[in-house]
RNA sequence: GCGCCCGUAGCCCAAUUGGAUAGAGCAGCGGAUUCCGGUUCCGCAGGUUGUGCGUUCGAAUCGCGCCGGGCGCGCCA
């Protein structure tokens, strides 16, 4: 193994500026620093940083190495041999190559402790792109399952998470507030007043048979309203007013609820029809119009308008999508359930349909939940009355735990609801660890209030050199890397498992280290190293829409 | 039949998106703590990554074929 130390060899002029430098480096994120330098003797080649596996020397690493040697056709080892020696920064401590011929970094507490404790980053790779994420757009037609409730949560963490790195996201609902399924709903709701009144409810194919109904036919009667159309309208509202409580409760705020009526006022199906017709993207076929589909990369045409002149769900959906195009967005994320997952293809077709690129508009496909008590899972079946809602699930189990629950697992993964599990309020539930991290170290800054010691962030920064507090310092500084892939990727689980990760960092400092001592510098450099991490903590609930007590 | 998702320790899941000796938690066994919050921490044990080929310096990850599980595939939304 070969180590440079940038020390040893004393190059003075790299050092001169240091000040300088870190001033100008300081905000920006540490893995990101390490890009732009090996970009500089690289320019062409794409530069992947790591995390070095633990137990191994030194904090991130390269494989550039590898990639150059193949190239030149070298021996990759004194490639990374040769690469390492040109590489001159005063963050990093040294330099070590290992093995095949990965190239590690270490990088130097000091840097490191003045980094911790500059002012906070703004993270920027979304460079103020506006993106609409849509989710959740339950019909109201019934209460809300557990199904939109993880879309909720994720979508809600991810408009987050993308203002937080640099875009300019929004959230929307969208309420389908006309069409077959509300006639249905109206009809079955009116039956339901019949039943009341004596008679006997014949619920029509494809109506809804829930319990849910009888409670609004209940209240619709006692208002006096006997028109089909009176009574669809009273149901809509009362639904979409349901479905805006409850997500309340659980914490999801939108920032527009639009209704598909309003996508028809605008005239925008009208817009679109003659835009196809326009660009002779439609035909008739068995008296049905079809849009050419596959001319886009379809599989295969698809009916905008049936025989019998109703329009498609896809024709209302690719007008609905002209709406948001029309409201000055970059870019547009959809989250639907795995049932939908069909429908990809031929609505992105749709966008090229209406002149903007297919990757205009990204479709995350959120895995189903299964509830899961005492080992089994429950059966989760559509059938009237059985379904499992959010409400429900909200009586049972607090809102904090919910959204954690529902954020611990990437989005193509189907989740497991542990209810047992949920409702331990010990070490073993996750987000009770995390948040009593917090708490515990609420509490020790509490007690040296008490004790009337003060702190801020000027301090000796060689104070800190223990290993577990170098390793909490580090994981700290991570939080930013993790936002970034969390956003790129489009998955707040990224961000639970780190703060899970950052949690157990604390508890394992804790059980080593003493804050308050009789060393007073001491204990003030640890008090400002408990308070970022407790802030951090806070920052990363925060993200995921779950709260950050100061005790428990 | 076709499309998408998934298969990793007894259980539930990670693995920096192709990297190094595959890691946490739960369950099991054994320990720590006079103390800033014991809702904490440490150790032991547990693996042919469903399976067979292939791609290359390197595969849980990519490709093809099987096996097993889930969800879809309307002139419904």
């Amino acid at each position: 193994m070969f180590i440079y130390s940038q020390k040893k060899q004393g190059n003075s002029t790299v050092w001169k500026d240091y000040g300088e430098i870190l001033r100008r480096w300081i905000t920006t994120v540490i893995r990101q620093q390490l890009k732009d330098i090996l970009k500089k003797l690289f320019p062409e080649e794409n530069i992947i940083i790591d995390y070095v596996p633990r137990e191994k020397q030194g904090d991130y690493s390269t494989n550039i190495a590898f990639k150059i040697a193949a190239q030149k056709k070298m021996k990759p080892y004194e490639t990374a041999q040769e690469i390492a020696s040109q590489i001159h920064h005063p963050m990093i401590e040294s330099i070590s190559v290992h093995k095949p011929a990965f190239i590690n970094f270490t990088i130097s507490n000091d840097y490191l402790l003045k980094k911790l404790f500059s002012e906070p980053e703004t993270i920027n790779i979304g460079k103020g792109q506006k993106i609409m994420i849509e989710f959740v757009s339950a019909n109201p037609t019934g209460p809300i399952n557990i199904a939109s409730a993880r879309a909720a949560a994720v979508g809600e963490s991810l408009v987050k998470l993308l203002n937080r790195t640099g875009y300019e996201a929004v959230s929307e609902y969208y309420i389908n507030d006309r069409g077959r399924q509300s006639s249905l709903l109206a009809e079955s709701v009116r039956q339901r007043i019949g039943e009341l009144n004596g008679k006997t409810a014949e619920i029509p194919d494809g109506g809804y048979h829930g319990e849910y109904i009888i409670d609004l036919a209940k209240e619709v009667r006692e208002k006096g309203i006997e028109d089909i159309e009176k009574i669809r309208e009273y149901a809509i509202d009362y639904f979409i007013e349901g479905h805006k409580r409850i997500l309340q409760e659980f914490g999801v705020e939108f920032n527009n609820w639009i209704r598909e009526s309003s996508i028809y006022e605008k005239g925008y199906v009208d817009d679109v029809l003659a835009l196809f017709q326009e660009k002779n993207l439609t035909y008739v076929k068995d008296g049905a119009v079809w849009l050419r589909t596959t001319e886009l990369g379809d599989k295969e045409d698809r009916v905008i308008i049936t025989s019998d002149k109703r329009h498609t769900y896809l024709l209302l959906d690719i007008a609905y999508h002209f709406d948001k195009m029309k409201r000055q967005h970059d870019r547009l994320i959809n989250i639907w359930g795995p049932d939908h997952q069909a429908q990809i293809k031929s609505l992105q077709c749709g966008i090229i349909a209406i002149g903007y690129p297919r990757d205009t508009l990204e479709v995350l496909i959120v895995q189903q939940v299964h509830l899961k008590k005492a080992g089994k899972l429950i059966k989760m079946s559509k059938r009237a009355g059985a379904i499992k809602t959010l409400r429900e699930l909200l009586r049972q189990i607090p809102k904090d735990v919910v959204r954690f629950f529902l954020l611990m697992r990437s989005n193509s993964q189907h989740l497991d609801f542990d209810l047992d599990l949920a409702l331990k309020q010990s070490d073993e539930n996750p987000v009770y660890y995390v948040q009593y991290a917090h708490a515990r170290i609420k509490s020790i800054i509490r007690k040296a209030q008490e004790k009337g010691i003060e702190y801020n962030n000027s301090f000796a920064k060689d104070i800190i050199k223990k290993k577990e507090e170098i390793t909490l310092v580090k994981i700290i500084l991570r939080f930013t890397e993790v936002l970034e892939d969390a956003a790129r990727n489009y998955e707040p689980y990224i961000l639970t498992y780190y703060l899970i990760e950052l949690a157990r960092t604390f508890h394992y400092f804790y059980q080593k280290l003493r804050v308050i001592s009789e060393d007073e510098e001491l204990t003030r450099a640890r008090l400002a190293l408990i308070n970022r991490t407790a802030e951090t903590i806070k920052s990363g609930l925060e993200l995921l829409g779950v709260s950050c007590p100061e005790r428990m």
